[in-house]
DNA sequence: TAAAATTGTTAGTTGTGACTAACAATAAGA
DNA sequence: TCTTATTGTTAGTCACAACTAACAATTTTA
């Protein structure tokens, strides 16, 4: 099934908000809780939590009221998925002319479940 | 996010459960509880509560200790999740030339997941 | 600098979807 | 038929991931 993923690997959600905290950092330097909520559609304090549980897991680090950033396991974790979006994603657009708004999103939807 | 789906739209997960009911129907005539854990690999409680999910929503019936089977609304459902699994399925051999076994698999998770 | 606006956190709730352990019903075989 | 095996359910737990309401910190601005 889906919804339950191996012990070694990391939830859909997860991925989503370390891809987030990627772009994210790129162009702005830093990452918000604000900035991420609103790049995700969620509440602040969705994310908040989320961020929660990845500080356990070590995969950022994040002080109170402060900026929001990856370790170095999930910089590489994150560079992987995005890699995988933009692939994707070109990949739909090229071949099959669907356009990239759609494409995008979908893409990257896809790669939270695809086993590449 | 993938996590919180519209209201109008069925989880990926119950796509599953009515996707495997669906295939088993077709194969056995009936789907039986045993058999849709070991086709999703859950455990039959998991399948139980889903199934009372599912029936909540009118999408299956099924009588304590009975078969469970699909209703008029989700038959529909189930089959347009199987053929588009297929049509992707199939594409992704054909075009990308991965191996069937694998496709297969992505390809059912990439549908419960696409906005087509 | 003090008030107001923005940003972020905590606490508590909800629903999904998995699990184990224990019990109940049904089916199969001696 | 009675016992055993199979199949299914209930009850209770856990983690994830969202939410609102209320509070706290920080930043901006008057």
């Amino acid at each position: 099934m889906v919804e339950q993923n191996l012990a070694t690997k990391y939830s859909p959600s997860m991925e989503y908000y370390l891809e987030a905290i990627a772009n994210l950092s790129g162009e702005r330097k830093v990452a918000r809780v604000n900035q991420i909520s609103q790049v995700l559609q969620v509440k602040m304090p969705s994310v908040t939590s989320a961020l929660r549980r990845l500080c356990d897991k070590g995969l950022v680090q994040h002080g109170k009221y402060g900026y929001v950033e990856l370790t170095l396991n999930s910089k590489d974790l994150a560079k992987e998925t995005i890699r995988r979006c933009k692939i994707l994603s070109r990949f739909f657009t090229q071949a099959l002319g669907i356009d990239q708004e759609t494409t995008e999103e979908d893409a990257c939807k896809i790669d939270h479940v695809i086993s590449m």
